[in-house]
DNA sequence: GGGCGCATGTAATGAGTTACATGATTGA
DNA sequence: TCAATCATGTAACTCATTACATGCGCCC
């Protein structure tokens, strides 16, 4: 689970109250993902009950107690193991867009057209936003490497809504998306010795 | 949900039952996503108590019963309302791998190119096969479309990949992840007002 | 005095996975 | 006859989300 090795990285790297760790990730690594607050305690309590923090109580102040999380030796091991595992497996990667592009000649094309305008309006701000923290980060620093990665992959997808938007407008999709079921249906007809050309269950 | 999404425009093209219906899937379309049976069996239950298909048995010769799925005009209209939710959002995709390369620095260097090189030829390899599935389709059809930008992404993955890897023999990577916390810290010391210049809880 | 920020959680719900259960047919 | 494929599900579990609950301090 990715959301554990980000919280044991973080503490690896200095001890954290719960707070304060969500504080990092929402204002300082926003772009690597969106955790909230009621799965990160989770996490911790998880982390914890298996041996990978101790959690030890701290008071400053006046202000509400805090709990302070701290990686145990157990819990080092465990972040290697994820970590190693997270940098070696190439993830399925699947993009939830291909189920929509899929699909697509099942709208009429101006509408397609305007829905794909709005998700490259809303990529292209994304991109101007990474830039500009890019340009806020050392180079060869993780962070700056989690950005450029980041956003490499984003202007790749501007590029992509271009050329499939332009390939829009010169001609309509084709509607051929049976072609994929037929390789099935041929699959089930031939299993069942059928004699007609078009054997539909 | 994009897998609901997926179920319901299939059976827009054409009525199925549900084992064909994951054949699909799992033969035709396993770039998309990794659709499970019990998954898609869950699906197809809930769609059918909210009304979104019809659900009729079918014997065809003594194989197993069947149960044959059909889009009602209330599914068409969840379809259209998905589709167009899809098409427009641009998906806050993040990347599980970026949450691994923050913590690069944690690993010796020689163990992060090794780990990232067998990252490279998993990707490489699914290029092949890409690319390979690419030509086997009809340009200008959604299945080719959904091909062409998975590709498209896998190419920019292998590129990266590639840039990283050159930058760790020539540099090692920087390991002040800590900078990123350090705001989070400075504000929480802020608040506290206190004078120590590292002031950690 | 009121709202925001700090700080921690619980409960209910939902989506998805794994593993299990069943039973028929078909092909090697 | 034995394994694979066809065909459908249920049960238990995990991970994450939303909404709820609480209460203090700080600033305007």
């Amino acid at each position: 689970m990715d959301h554990e090795l980000l919280a044991l990285g973080l503490l690896k790297l200095q001890k954290m109250h719960g707070y304060q760790l969500s504080d990092v990730v929402d204002k300082r690594l926003s772009h690597l993902t969106d955790l909230k607050k009621a799965t990160l305690y989770n996490i911790l309590a998880r982390a914890e009950a298996q041996g990978f923090v101790t959690k030890t109580v701290s008071r400053a102040g006046n202000r509400p107690e805090r709990f302070i999380f701290q990686l145990t030796p157990h819990g080092q091991a465990r972040f290697q193991e994820l970590l190693r595992a997270n940098l070696q497996r190439a993830h399925a990667a699947y993009f939830a867009d291909d189920i929509g592009l899929l699909f697509l000649s099942e709208l009429p094309a101006a509408q397609a057209r305007a829905l794909l305008a709005e998700k490259r309006a809303s990529v292209a701000r994304t991109i101007a936003e990474l830039e500009r923290a890019v340009a806020r980060h050392e180079p060869n620093t993780p962070a700056y490497y989690t950005l450029r990665h980041h956003l490499l992959h984003l202007r790749t997808e501007r590029a992509w809504l271009a050329e499939l938007m332009r390939s829009l407008k010169q001609r309509s999709v084709r509607q051929d998306i049976l072609a994929c079921l037929d390789a099935a249906d041929a699959n089930a007809a031939a299993s069942q010795k059928n004699r007609k050309p078009s054997p539909k269950t």
